[in-house]
DNA sequence: GTCTATACAGCGATAGAC
DNA sequence: GTCTATCGCTGTATAGAC
């Protein structure tokens, strides 16, 4: 793995999350690197092998993320917490949930980008699923799934307000008493 | 106002639910209407402007729905339940909320847009919040920013998995016990 | 109000030299 | 692994005839 590779991936992703995936392009890649647009081909034949290829590392990233979590905080309301201050770091640099983006986006992307942006989701409320049941919650699932829908509406209602609490908002049944 | 013009803002719009406002171009448009693309410029001389009378009218129609079901249903947890039903009904045809998605695709939309969408969830979070308050809630505000950002994520998460009834699910607690 | 014709820029992608 | 050069296509937009 170059570390060009790496590079393209970085700015791709950042750029998903603030424009969208299709917001940039080739050209606005290989000029912000610095290099020429046919070297981003040779890393990536295909925009959409790049699409994938980006939201397979994230989905990696993120599950070791969790992983990290589980094991450095004992409280699973401090975790939650964590992940909110994470997005909200995001949102400050006007960039929501990369995956929420690329769903928004969903008739642009190939089945098998879909079939990742599914397993981020179901693995993402599996993971919350195990943090509500350590809180109590008498239907953890559920309340997982609205945790996470609360959280990727939120992101876009903040952005478009310029009002980052408005997550801690959307959210403060979960985090809060 | 011509009805070409009505129903290049019909199409538009629904084109916009299903694959956002970058996902389709004026060409797009003529060849479904059976017109010229240089006919569409006579009505709309920049897709810009087409971006802002689509949520301008999107607003005032909505403005006119929420006036008619507090009008003709009685009991608020109705009302939500019959804005959910109408989400919902998109939702089998791919569509997701117009609003939400070019919250979205927001770093690609006018200030002048950014400004109609803000307004346009500003009045539906007003008129969630008079509904909830009717039904009791404590922070009436609150739960309609809960409500909403609940309605946005979970129509992304629905479409995404292919499953209507994540919705529902999603906002569980306010349209049922 | 719609047409034909066209300008012009940007995009994804490829061939082949180095 | 990166470059130069280029192709083909699509996009927004405009001028001017009808």
């Amino acid at each position: 793995m170059s570390d060009t590779r790496t590079r393209i991936l970085d700015l791709a992703n950042q750029l998903t999350q603030s424009r969208g995936f299709n917001g940039f392009s080739y050209l606005d890649l290989a000029a912000e690197i610095g290099i020429k647009n046919s070297s981003i081909h040779y890393h990536f034949k295909a925009k959409s092998d790049l699409a994938l290829a980006m939201v397979d590392r994230h989905r990696e990233t993120t599950a070791e993320s969790f992983a990290r979590l589980d094991h450095d905080i004992d409280d699973p309301r401090e975790r939650l917490l964590s992940v909110v201050r994470y997005f909200e770091a995001d949102l400050r640099d006007g960039k929501i949930c990369l995956c929420g983006m690329m769903a928004a986006e969903l008739q642009s992307v190939s089945e098998e980008v879909r079939r990742e942006l599914a397993l981020y989701f179901r693995k993402f409320q599996d993971w919350l699923s195990k943090q509500l049941s350590e809180m109590g919650y008498s239907d953890p699932p559920r309340a997982a799934l609205q945790f996470l829908s609360a959280l990727e509406g939120s992101l876009l209602l903040a952005r478009l307000q310029g009002d980052v609490t408005v997550v801690g908002q959307a959210l403060d049944g979960f985090v809060n008493g």
